[in-house]
DNA sequence: CAAATAGAGTTTCGTTTTGGAACTATGGCA
DNA sequence: TGCCATAGTTCCAAAACGAAACTCTATTTG
């Protein structure tokens, strides 16, 4: 099965993770949450490469989860802001911030 | 940044994602919760292939969230059970259901 | 003015991961 | 004896990913 094709799925779980359910997307979420909007942020906060974060934001545009606001226009920049769908997946991260406080102690300090 | 590091990751949002933050986890954990418990039945459920079921199982188990038993002994046989950790599991997909439900209407009927 | 810096991507390339399908192993059953 | 069920494992090609370099526009600094 293709990923994509969860969209489409009979079960809601599965529908959501179309749109959250890889490997980054809920970070870049998470770090909205926390106040961040633009590339290079998202680039600092969560290690990911540029490209795929490129990617990730393009596919939450489109699913309607981000929106694109200009802030300059020469050159073209933009902030990535949470559209009310997107607030709304507060309380996901709320749930998966709990369980990680009480599940997934923290071994070692790291940097990032 | 490789995805095992989140493991040790400040945020425990990206801790609870090095485990259940990959494309099919959760429909494992959502078939679970829906009573499954054994191989061919998470491979009947969602389309994935046998050899990602067969590592996320893995996974799933050296993590806490799934424990392995044996149900016949020849040929060792296993169903794949929510411990506690896993359990607490819940609230995360319930909110994700619900995000489903609300924001992310089915199109077009499938089959799976 | 030339050069360096900043922000936001895009491109390239080599490595991993994944999807799809076939294959293996163990035992029950007709 | 041969077929079926369960639970994996192996193989290969395709897709995704990580790292790094490159592009483009404009601003700042020497």
């Amino acid at each position: 099965m293709k990923w994509s094709d969860l969209s489409d799925n009979w079960c809601p779980v599965a529908r959501t993770l179309s749109v959250v359910g890889d490997r980054w997307t809920m970070l870049i979420l998470r770090d909205c949450f926390l106040g961040m909007s633009r590339f290079e942020q998202f680039i600092a906060s969560n290690g990911m490469t540029r490209h795929i974060l490129a990617d990730r934001l393009k596919r939450l545009v489109e699913a309607g989860v981000l929106e694109r606001k200009a802030y300059t226009t020469t050159p073209k920049r933009y902030d990535y802001v949470l559209t009310e769908k997107g607030q709304e997946l507060a309380p996901a991260l709320l749930t998966l911030r709990d369980w990680g406080k009480k599940h997934m102690p923290v071994r070692r300090a790291t940097s990032a």
